[in-house]
DNA sequence: CTGAGCACCTGAGGGC
DNA sequence: TGCCCTCAGGTGCTCA
């Protein structure tokens, strides 16, 4: 589900909720085990805390506290949502309860997610969030900077900008979609891409995160932002999962193949290299 | 180091 | 209706 524009519209419903600066009274963990064990303990001792903000890196939501940081990851399923007292939701795993009386639920059926804490002071050291690529968004993610880290790359282009190592928050949904907008085909490998179509693809990536943004993210299935509101980017996606429609430039049929185990889309004559 | 393959988990949807 | 199969927005492991 989640990429980055829609880990930046859970990232901004919460921060809304988080604007009064809230105590973090108690973390109610209705199980230990997402992706990976929670480190109990440490996520205690953050009870009782004061929210500070909420920020995002990659995929990842950053809650800073007066005490410690706490790190989600939405895997593939997950959800931030108010949940009211009697809205309680099979998979719900976790529940923040806070001192504006309002319950925050973590809900995430496959349990590809992650919660657990961060270093507030030093992040990059965390483990999760060093090694990270360049935030898309930012002004250090340029064509050049894109290009000089393909060079060496063997793997296709997709794969490449998929890489969070390369470029963060680009998921399965948008490099199929940026590549379309840059008419590059997702096979070609990344380091046979000229420097000047690497200027074009990181203006694409950039447009197609922003238009996805501000469509408030895409909601395939799982996806809803904090108030329980779907994304309509999905009705504007021009190659994801339209295998066999007729592409919106060109007319041609679109084409779906599996590339590094995921599934991409592409227009064989929009991006025949 | 890289890249390919696969595991992790539940649910939805298609075919029969 | 129901069973079986495939596939799904991500990440991180092992292996070559």
């Amino acid at each position: 589900m989640p990429e980055l524009p829609e880990v930046e519209i859970v990232r901004r419903g919460l921060a809304e909720i988080f604007a009064s600066r809230p105590q973090l009274v108690r973390i109610e963990l209705l199980r230990r085990d997402l992706r990976d064990p929670m480190p109990v303990k440490k996520l205690k001792a953050l009870e009782g805390a004061q929210i500070l903000a909420v920020h995002r890196r990659a995929k990842y939501l950053l809650i800073e506290t007066d005490r410690g940081g706490l790190l989600s990851h939405l895997g593939m399923t997950g959800t931030w949502r108010v949940a009211p007292l009697g809205q309680e939701l099979l998979h719900d795993h976790i529940y923040l309860h806070l001192s504006t009386g309002e319950r925050l639920a973590y809900r995430d059926p496959r349990r590809f997610g992650i919660f657990e804490t961060y270093d507030v002071l030093q992040p990059t050291r965390s483990p999760r969030l060093e090694n990270l690529g360049p935030e898309p968004l930012d002004r250090e993610f340029s064509g050049a900077s894109l290009w000089n880290s393909l060079r060496n790359r063997k793997s296709s282009i997709k794969a490449a900008i998929m890489d969070q190592k390369i470029v963060v928050g680009v998921g399965n949904i948008y490099a199929s979609e940026a590549l379309f907008l840059a008419r590059i085909k997702p096979s070609l490998a990344a380091d046979k891409l000229s420097r000047l179509r690497a200027e074009g693809l990181v203006e694409n990536i950039v447009a197609v995160l922003q238009s996805a943004l501000a469509a408030g993210g895409s909601s395939i299935s799982d996806f809803r932002n904090s108030q329980g509101d779907s994304g309509y980017f999905q009705n504007q996606f021009k190659v994801y999962d339209r295998q066999t429609q007729a592409c919106v430039v060109c007319n041609s049929k679109i084409k779906a193949q599996t590339l590094a185990g995921r599934s991409t889309f592409w227009c064989p004559r929009c991006q025949r290299v």
